[in-house]
RNA sequence: GUAAUAAGCUAGACAAUCGCCUGUUUAUUCAUGAGCGGGAGGAAAGUCCGAACACCCGUAUAAAAUUAUUUAUACGAAAUGGGUAGUUGCUAACGGCAACCGUUUCGAUUCGUUGAAAUAGGGAAAGUGCCACAGAGACUAUACUAUCUUGAGCAAUCAAGAGAAAGGUGAAAAGUUGAAUAGUGUUUCACAUUACUUUUGUAAUUUGAGGCUAUAUUCUUUCCUUGUCGGUGACGGCAAGUGAUGGUAAACCCUGCCUGGUGCAAGAACAAACUCUGGAAUUUUCAGAGAAAAAGUGGUUCGCAUGACCCUCUCAGCAAUGUUGGGGCUAGAUAGAUGAUUGUCGCUUCGGAUUUAUCCGAGGAACAGAAUUCGGCUUAUUGUUUAUUGCCUUU
RNA sequence: GGAGAGUUGACAGAGCGGUCGAAUGUACCGGUCUUGAAAACCGGAGGGCCCUCACGGGUCCCGGGGGUUCGAAUCCUCCACUCUCCG
């Protein structure tokens, strides 16, 4: 789990992540991104009442997701806000599945530092 | 053994590593570290009811003021609309809960009663509406078949009228149900007498037996009214009466009771400090207009976690529930914390092995996530215990 | 978190408790017209289950369950789903 300093809370900063920001998707992930001005990255995430009805799913999903960043966090470039949008295929898998999906997401960004 | 219903309990446990939110203590570079603590439910859900709490509205009173208005306190009248509906009790309140009453269904019965389950259960004897199709007629009753009377006709039949017993239609048919006795009318049969007739026979009368039946009396039964007894009451028992009322109010409506409106996105403070005009004029307060700001205005803080709270005990009560004493503090996020990976043990399913209750391997563990709080209802759902009823098997 | 509206055939969309499996339009099928098509005109047809070689017949279905009523798409109630609004 991340700190509240690492994720993304204000409304201004989704919007300026959608406007100005480019996309890469993987098989139940989109990835959108875009620079920010700190000396950190940060991460939000969008799960929409379509993707579950139940509460309870869509709080593991981001849950799960948020775990997955916690351990990359070391390896990423800074200065980056990153919005995650799983879509309704997420529901049911298990940590190492969603995990695998981030890693490859984040290299195809090009954002993995080695 | 199995199924249904009702009630109760439960919602795997322990440990390790890496993380998140938060209370408090402490350190300093003042937003970070360290120490000690806390961190989802029985439904947190649906938002179907109710209450607390906050603001607004209206009314009344008081003060300032006397044209308006403002502040404080108290209350929620009337109308409309909405809700609710056996009785008594419980509750902060409820459409909730408990006990009882009535009704219905099923079963048992020694026919006196009795067990189980269900029950939105005021008023149809205040008024209005509706009752399709069928049927003669569906609430100001009516007359199709059949019956009787009168008239027309050779006859078939037609017309008018009577009465309310039967058939038929329908969910429902005019109205309490059934029985006994008396009895009027009508009709069938038998015998006898009289009249007519050649005879067979026909008509009338008496008697006997049978069918249908107006009416009366008695008994029984449903409801209603009145009286009386029992019960706080719903209601029940008994007695009397020249009493007799179709269904529908989850149709309008009537009656009793409840209800002012909006919801924590309520609302308050900070950032945010000012100027001008007008009313009153000392402060203060109200209305209108304007200006200003490093950024932020969907910000931050409060509301917001001591409560109709939890555990245990005493007493009262059939129970719901109330009460006495003792102990406890038990989530508080806001793009929204409670997660990830492992190990051991326990439960359980399948397969294999044999020592027949153990081992090995592969799995499984439901419904579901606080968002102002609480009381209910409803819905989803894991395992298990007890009770009742039904069914099957064995003795 | 809170407040509301709706759900009828493949689609849209009417529907007084009775004559309603249900108006109407689009789409679909057949026919007329045409060399052929379109348009126009005429006609037809909902779905599941059961019986039937077939024709045809029976029964259930208006989002789902339960109730009121002689009778429910319609009235009441409990759910499911879809949509809208509130700083």
């Amino acid at each position: 789990m991340l700190k509240k300093q690492f994720r993304i809370r204000k409304q201004k900063d989704f919007e300026n992540v959608f406007s100005k920001g480019r996309y890469i998707s993987e098989k139940f992930l989109t990835l959108k991104i875009v620079s920010n001005k700190l000396a950190f990255s940060r991460f939000g995430f969008i799960i929409s009442n379509k993707v579950s009805k139940k509460a309870v799913e869509r709080n593991r999903a981001k849950r799960l997701l948020r775990e997955s960043i916690r351990l990359f966090q070391d390896s990423i470039k800074s200065q980056i806000d990153f919005v995650f949008i799983p879509k309704k295929e997420i529901i049911g898998k298990d940590f190492v599945e969603v995990n695998e999906c981030v890693e490859k997401l984040l290299k195809r960004s090009g954002l993995l530092e080695k």
